[in-house]
DNA sequence: TTGAAAGCGCTAACAG
DNA sequence: CTGTTAGCGCTTTCAA
């Protein structure tokens, strides 16, 4: 037989199927003997549960459904990498969804792991998936995002990102920094904090959308012509690092000398960003943290417990530098 | 009931449940009435079918494993999202695995695997694996890496690409090219192809091993070092696209001009990192054809038809020129 | 401390 | 064209 089962185990021990399944799950009292015996005739079979089995008659599959645009994307692949790592550590195994964006395609991904009984979902895609939340049947918490609903979510603070990205692009010198992002929405809230910090400092501010499903060489275009129709511009502040590296070679393309004719400072700020562009500022996201906290608070919903914090859970961002803004200014004595 | 099953689509469309299991999987002769008022049924009451129940009577969970050591690396990550998109066109569901390059984690999660009667295992890290391959119970495809053992393997055609990256710097007049790799064993085939191309213009070569599991900045020190030390280098192809990018941001630090000074190559052009790295000449893999080529190979082994590939099955490579090489050099015309 | 029996939700014979 | 019966591999009452 290909796959020994629990039966067989149970044969070779000399006892009955409901033991073997005590021993496995370390259930009830059971004499040493029997243990030993039953862990042998495992041992000598190459005896390995079926999850599948057990997750039939039990409740739970210890499955959880991760749903993403894509992986392929730096943030979405370290966060994605962050996510299974700690549900491993708990015990749960990852599905994993790359939705594309696509609405139909989250349905259909939903659908599926409906279906494969998934005790949770995850997602930093949720343009249906939290529609449907409350009648789900499985926990869902989502990321990233603003949430959208009511729907259990774990960000960073996207806002204060925004806000201390431009800011420090201010205290740098700039006088006129465009904010480059995928969509303006009024729940963007980087470009929010964006705008109160060119407020405080009455400049009203530019913004440059690139859309999501813009080809990424149509992009490249825009930016560019943009940058060269505003030659007044001083510094970019993009919603994310991707955008920020295609400022930085339109830069170059341009003659654009940064920081020196330009400043700019990305978000996100994932490792092997960090790594392929260290010279590149950003708003470092707290990746690791946010996997965490979605973790945490998933199982948490599975367990059967309140959820306390309803809503929103807001991570703080920190800020990189790298070399992409001016030197700090020093402090001006006044001489006059 | 939270879930309808399928007795009570049965139940309340007035049928047998067998009758219901025949029109949900389209088997056998039904009657148009009977179809009807089954699929109404299903409709009330929202059902939906249990994956799980389904695998456990039938022989196939419809579940493939994906081991890498991270999908946070770009090359993995784009690689696990045509990977996940093409097993998803097939109906398959993809369960993710980030071993970290730890042998007992790739242990661990091929046990968890197996338990969960997946259908199939893909992997790009395998140690492990492909040692337990011929007795392992799932047909296994591995990608990227030399196969040690019998294992069904894809991938890009790594000499090609490590002789025609060399043979790129030093057409481009490159004297001295190092090869930055992270270990330089028998089997590195982006190795071989280096060195065959330099044996062709009788130079020997340097090689700088930055080693697995050297932490980031302390990669960064060694490359920074070594280039320090070793001035008359003048051209870099680094086995893959993060070193080469590394190397950049060091000659940066040392002044260094690209490519003037210093010439660059990477390897594997997955488009996210082109996206951020425009500039940067590299070695682009075919990741989207490893990727059908591996599922094909997969579902075709999991279908239980010989490989008659038997091995490997390697795709060409593109090479990719950026700007990080010299311009081509007009022909020369003798003039003596 | 152990076993027998029932059943998780579904499908696959085998009737009819 | 449709229903009955049995069983996938495991766990869980309930008894002993």
């Amino acid at each position: 037989m290909s796959q020994p089962k629990l039966s067989d185990v149970a044969a070779l021990a000399g006892v009955s199927p409901t033991t073997v399944s005590r021993v496995l799950n370390n259930r009830g009292y059971l004499s040493e003997k029997t243990r030993s015996n039953v862990f042998e005739a495992m041992k000598t079979l190459g005896y390995r549960p079926n999850a599948i089995a057990r997750s039939l008659q039990g409740r739970k599959s210890q499955l959880i459904g991760l749903v993403f645009p894509s992986v392929a994307h730096p943030f979405y692949g370290e966060m994605a990498y962050r996510l299974e790592s700690h549900l491993a550590d708990a015990g749960y195994k990852t599905i994993l969804c790359n939705s594309g964006d696509r609405p139909e395609a989250e349905q259909r991904y939903l659908d599926m792991l409906l279906a494969n009984q998934v005790d949770g979902v995850i997602t930093g895609a949720h343009s249906q998936l939290v529609a449907q939340f409350p009648l789900m049947g499985a926990p869902l918490v989502t990321i990233d995002r603003a949430e959208t609903g009511k729907a259990p979510n774990v960000r960073c603070d996207n806002y204060d990102g925004g806000y201390r990205a431009t800011s420090l692009l201010l205290e740098r010198g700039a006088k006129e920094p465009v904010h480059i992002t995928s969509t303006a929405s009024e729940v963007n809230l980087r470009l929010r904090g964006y705008r109160d910090a060119l407020a405080e400092h009455g400049i009203t501010g530019r913004t440059l959308e690139l859309g999501f499903d813009t080809p990424h060489a149509h992009k490249m275009e825009m930016i560019a012509s943009y940058l060269d129709q505003y030659p007044t511009l001083d510094a970019v502040f993009a919603s994310n690092d991707i955008y920020a590296a295609m400022v930085l070679s339109c830069a170059q393309r341009l003659r654009l000398e940064v920081p020196t004719d330009l400043q700019v400072i990305g978000f996100d700020g994932a490792p092997y960003t960090r790594a392929m562009l260290p010279h590149l500022a950003t708003v470092m996201q707290p990746i690791d943290e946010i996997a965490q906290r979605a973790v945490a608070r998933l199982l948490h919903a599975i367990a059967g417990q309140e959820d306390d914090l309803d809503g929103a859970d807001v991570l703080p961002v920190s800020v990189y530098e790298g070399s992409t803004l001016r030197q700090k200014q020093p402090d001006r004595v006044s001489l006059d």
